[in-house]
DNA sequence: ACTTTTACCGCACGATCGTTCGTATCATAT
DNA sequence: ATATGATACGAACGATCGTGCGGTAAAAGT
């Protein structure tokens, strides 16, 4: 007797998904257990199991959600704002308001995946990759932005002020979580508004 | 029949850390194993077990020993060099360059310790935390006498700069490493630069 | 009303994990 | 020469890992 309605999967999809970026921001996406997570969710490992297939389709949409939800509570609201050097600035902050309210346990997914795969070949390191591309690919393209209508002075390399962001927001988020001192937010705060004034 | 001498002791423990660091760089703490490892160095499971008495005391023997391999390679160098502005340039510079020639094959061993270790409670947490504040400390205490001597601005934080150098480089190493684009050390040298000319 | 598909389950598999135990060999001290 | 402690070994343990198989109940299609 399934559980669930045939047009609930999606839903059960959804769920555990859910479930699995939290796990896998602590543990990461190789301490992503199915077992684990089937115990959490009080449903089988073998109808986990099949929803993905195996484990490595469990990392990769793992991951695709956690960018999903991070894309939505962070890229997309600041989408209001004009693009340049006002929109790079109130991502900062909502940047880092996603990880000083502790939208994720184990802080910056990226980071954490990023760090677990950078040296690891396969499927799952080449997704990482390029999602940090696609990244750090926005930043300069706002970046660049903010040259072109003056904002930053010209000659300024966007991939520099892309790279500084990203390094101090990452910085920010595994230095809060391992020491759970909110002061850090401040000096990245400080840090990226430097960034972003030359 | 023992493969070495008692007073070789030592010398086997060194080997199997040297190994042991290579391996969790790219593994990570957790994802050492002690078969691998056994493996590799052509030993028993159970005889390298007995070197450490469990993995955990394995883990923190390994974090510290490559520990004291960065502190050997970066810190100590630099010692030589006056404190201050100068030491944190030379210091930069060093630390770059420690990761440039991929020292570790999974790069910045601290980072990766960090971000896997930072919201999973334990002894190796405590350990690597302590690790990361003492750095930070070195870090400040350095940029305090910078400022008092004048070469930076006085009312200068010391630890936003210790914070922006460690992220700096530490988003440096995780970026060449996903990478391999050493351009990203460019960016870096510069970003610490402008860090330290304020 | 009947078939097919979907969603999930229980069970079991081989592999590997950390760990324990008993034992054999060498270095050293007596 | 003998006893002792350190060093390393092989074998085995219970647990847990990812994965495959066969079945079952509900939903969907006809």
């Amino acid at each position: 007797m399934p559980k669930r309605s045939a047009t609930a999967v999606a839903g059960t999809r959804a769920e555990v998904l859910e479930r699995a970026v939290l796990d896998a921001s602590v543990q990461g996406l190789e301490g992503l257990t199915i077992g684990r997570l089937a115990d959490q969710l009080e449903m089988s490992k073998s109808g986990l199991f099949g929803l993905f297939g195996n484990k490595q389709s469990l990392q990769l949409a793992t991951m695709s959600a956690a960018m999903d939800d991070f894309r939505r509570e962070v890229w997309e609201p600041v989408q209001e704002v004009e693009p340049g050097l006002r929109r790079l600035l109130a991502l900062s902050d909502r940047w880092l308001g996603y990880h000083e309210r502790e939208s994720l346990p184990g802080g910056c997914f990226m980071t954490t995946a990023m760090v677990e795969f950078d040296a690891r070949p396969g499927a799952v390191h080449d997704a990482v990759a390029e999602v940090v591309r696609r990244w750090l690919s926005l930043l300069e393209h706002e970046a660049a932005r903010a040259i072109e209508a003056g904002e930053l002075p010209s000659g300024t390399d966007p991939r520099q002020v892309a790279f500084e962001l990203n390094s101090l927001a990452s910085g920010a988020s595994c230095n809060y979580t391992l020491t759970k001192d909110p002061a850090v937010f401040e000096l990245a705060r400080e840090a990226m508004r430097r960034a972003l004034a030359r």
